[in-house]
Formats: structure tokens, C-alpha cells, sequence
RNA sequence: AGAGUCGGCCAGACGGUCGCGUUCCGUGGCCCUCGUCGGCCACGGGCCGAGGAACGUCCGGACUCCACAGGGCACGGUGGUGGCUAACGGCCACCCGGGGCGACCCGCGGGACAGUGCCACAGAGAGCAGACCGCCUCAUCGCGUGCGGUGAGGUAAGGGUGAAAGGGUGGUGUAAGAGACCACCAGCGGCCUGGGUGACCAGGUCGGCUCGGUAAACCCCACCGGGAGCAAGCCCAGAUAUGCGUGCGUUCGACGGCGGCCCGCCGGAGCACGCGGGUAGGGCGCUCGAGCCCGUCGGCAACGGCGGGCCUAGAUGGAUGACCGUCACCGCGCGCAGAGCAAUCGGCGCGCGGCACAGAAUCCGGCGUACCGGUCGGCUCUUCCC
RNA sequence: UGGGGUAUGGUGUAAUUGGCAACACUAGUGAUUCUGGUUCACUCAUUCUAGGUUCGAGUCCUGGUACCCCAG
């Protein structure tokens, strides 16, 4: 899983990551992702929360969904760039998706969000 | 063998790789009010890590804080009896009523001579009953001489209406009838005897002859209930402005204890609303408890006593996951050989698919609801064999 | 955690103390018209669900399901 620190863990960092720009859906129907560098946080490392809201089930469905996402992060924290953090919210359709179809949606997220950051850099 | 009924248990198993949370051990680093159990961080290793319903939040408690002069009126809940329990609206046993051939199942199961209300439509009449048709008597009129009309009465046996029409059957009796009277039966009430802790049951005797339903309508009776809830509550750190406005108050007493109201008692100088300002970090509570397992004793049982053993999640954007392998289980398809006249049946192999309901958040005892299935046992009925 | 409420044709709402489930719009069918509109008539209900009380339940009681609101 996912260590403690490298997770949004309260209401106020979700809410700076979600106000700010910063989103790409890749495989809209999959998964919503939003990456944001908040001031403050240029050294540490990344960190990423999870959104997985009443649409996609009952509570043992969020669960699961929410564990396999985490998973599927943690396999590519090398791939996050420091000092941004990150909010994946969980479409309905998430639920019942295998988890190489949730690891490729994140794939597909990520070289979208690094395009986009190279162009404006 | 088939059909059924009741109850208990399980909730796929084993292994590999990479991870997460609590806690313990070791190594290293940093900090200080230097501790040989100080705090924080990193790495390595070890133990442990969701459920029978963790769920819904429908009841009951533990626990914590507040309140504990009292009285009255309300309010809510429960409702056969006896027991179990910390307690309960739960459980066990029994009684009564209903269903089933039976095992067994279902029941908010006190009171309708304390009172009030309601019983639509239909029907003559619906609650200290009621003459529409009918039946009978008398008077009178008519004629076709035993029938019809009219009037005055008697009558609850019959018809019809209704969920319900003030006992049932048979007889005596009568103008026709009627518990008016008699016998038996059903039911009600009183008394006596026996059994049971009791609800109640069985039997006997006497009585007036019969008394509607509805309290999940108001109500009456008995019993129970102080309020709030782990966001309870306590501690540490830290920020800001006893700021401004309005209203009510300072022994003519606001407000609070006090939950709904009143009386009364106690505290009592602030209280309520709006605007504005600040914070939203950490720790304790937090998991050893009416605990679980085994044995034994008491009890029909629920349950309790005694002895021995065990420690079994504590997260806080919220930890038990991801990817695989093997074997079980279920369904479908194909193949192989077999049993049988046949429908079909089970066995082996291969492939594909499936493997429920559902996720702890202070903790227990229940109830209710969801659920693929598997397994064990008791009992009942039917059929066959010995 | 505590408290309160709602569910009725496809939609929005009614239904005095229990007694034939009503109204408007929409949809469908038919009539009127050369056609369409208008108008008229008819059709469309497991009263959320499972039981119970009662002669009789949308209404009363119990359990369940879904949704909404309030306080902290």
C-alpha cells in the first residue's frame, strides 16, 4: 500500500488541490485526476488522495476500489514529480474495472499531465 | 426412499512475491528540563490484524458529565403466568386462542356491568331493540260462503337485509306464538372439592334463562422511565478584541438547576439574538470484558455455580490490499467407458464461467434485515423391506 | 449520535371522525374537421413493501425499503 505521509490526509489539502487547476481525465469514465504544485511543498515529496464517492457503491465496494487504486500508485511513485500532489477521483464504472485497466488509465493521466507541465514550462 | 419441520456449526484451504496499520526487539541519527522504559525519525526483524450479520440503528445496559428538598398534573413505554438476566420491548418453560394428519408453527394475549364515542350501505329494526312481508284474534264491508278489503290489537316461529338481528335441538303450551314452561347441549355468573407457585385445568352443585362487536377509538388499571451522549468527558499546546448594536434584567429576580407545565426550593448578575474577530493541532478516554474455550455440577430449559486454560483489531481521508500458483466446491459444454428394454443415472478427464450478503470506529446483551451454498443432529408423516 | 417527516395513475397534488380512491396536465383510442389545432367521450392505480387489528384500511398498529429535512 501507500505509506501514510505520501497521502493527502485532510480536508483542507483536498480542497487546495481540487480549487486550483490542474485536471485531466483520462478514460473519463474510469477515473478524474487532478495534479497541483501547492506553495509551501516545492521539496517534499508527492503525495496523492483518493475520491471515491456514494456513485460508485456500497461501502465495501469503495473500499476495494479505493485499496486497488492505492496500489496502482504506489507501483508508480517513481514516476510522480516532487512537490505536486495529486487527487484521483473514482468514476462509477472504476468499481468493476480490472486493475490493469485502473493502471493503465493512471499511465495515460500522468504522460498527459507531464506534456501538458513541459508546454508550460 | 420421498416429503416436511426444528436446531447447531462453517463462511473455501494451502503456498509464493510486493505492500499497509498497531505493538515489541535491535541498529543508526537528531532534540532536550539527560531519562539505563524520555521524545521524534529512518532501516531490519518478530507477533497480531473485520463479521455472522461488523449492517439497519428498533430496544436494553455499562461508562462519562450535569442534576440529585419535595409535591401535583401531564408525557412516553410495556401488557397471559412463572422463571432467566446487569437490564430489556429479549430468551426459556407453561397456560389460553387459532392453523396443521403430525413433528411443529402463529398471536401488542389486561379491562367493554367506571364512563364517553363509533358500527357506513342495505334493512321494518343496529343497542335499556324492531311489526315490512307473513301468522292469529276481534270488529266491519263486499260477494262467488271461505276468501278479499279496511280498522283495532296480539305475535319474534318463518321470509328477506346485513359482518353482526338478543342461544341451539326436541317437546309442552297457545287463537297464533314466545324460556311462558320442561329435557338435553352450548355459554355466563356464584359456591364447593381436587391438582398446580401461578396463568389455568378437571369435576360437582345452584342460579336467572342468554347479557353484541370495537380499547392496534378516547379511556381505565398495573408496572417501568432524571437529562444528555465517546463530537460524552478530561488534559496539554496555542490564537483573538471582558469589541459593537438591540432587547430583557440586578432583591418588582432576567437566566440556570428543571426534562413538558405549575407550585415550591436552591444558585444568582448577567442572559438572549445579530454583526465582527480567533481556532479547528496533539494526547488520554481506547479496548481485559456482564470476555472466550474446555470440563464438571444444579436446572425440563433459558441460565447459573465451581475448576482449569487463553489474550483475541484499535484506524482517524480512516490500516487487512495487489499479482500469481495448486487443490477443493457449483454450473454449462465436449469426450471416454459403464448400468438399464428405455427415459435416465452416477464415475473419470478436458475446457470455460462462477464462488454470496457484506467492512470495525466507546464497548457489551438482544431484536430485525440481507445472503451463494455446505455440513451435522433431533423429530414427524407416507411407502417399502426384515 | 440524537430528533422529525414523506412515499397515491406517466407527472404534480387531493381524500371531515375508517365506508365506491378525486382533480389538473401528459400519453393512447375514438368522434367532430378536407388536414392540423381547439372541443367532447373513453382508457391508464398491487395507494412504497410484508403482515396484523376491524364486517370493512390510502387512513389505525408492527417490521422492512427508499428518499428528504433539522441539531451537534
Amino acid at each position: 500500500m501507500l505509506p501514510a505521509d505520501r497521502r493527502l490526509r485532510t480536508s483542507a489539502d483536498f480542497a487546495a488541490v481540487l480549487r486550483r487547476r490542474g485536471r485531466v481525465s483520462a478514460s473519463a469514465h474510469l477515473l478524474i485526476v487532478h495534479a497541483n504544485r501547492l506553495p509551501g511543498r516545492e521539496n517534499l515529496p508527492s503525495r496523492v488522495g483518493f475520491v471515491v464517492g456514494k456513485n460508485v457503491g456500497n461501502a465495501v465496494l469503495r473500499n476495494r476500489t479505493k485499496r486497488r487504486l492505492r496500489e496502482q500508485c504506489r507501483a508508480r511513485l517513481a514516476l510522480l514529480v516532487d512537490g505536486t500532489d495529486y487527487v484521483v477521483r473514482a468514476q462509477p464504472a472504476a468499481s468493476g474495472a480490472p486493475s490493469s485497466a485502473l493502471g493503465s488509465a493512471l499511465d495515460a493521466a500522468l504522460a498527459d499531465l507531464s506534456a501538458r507541465g513541459g508546454e508550460r514550462r
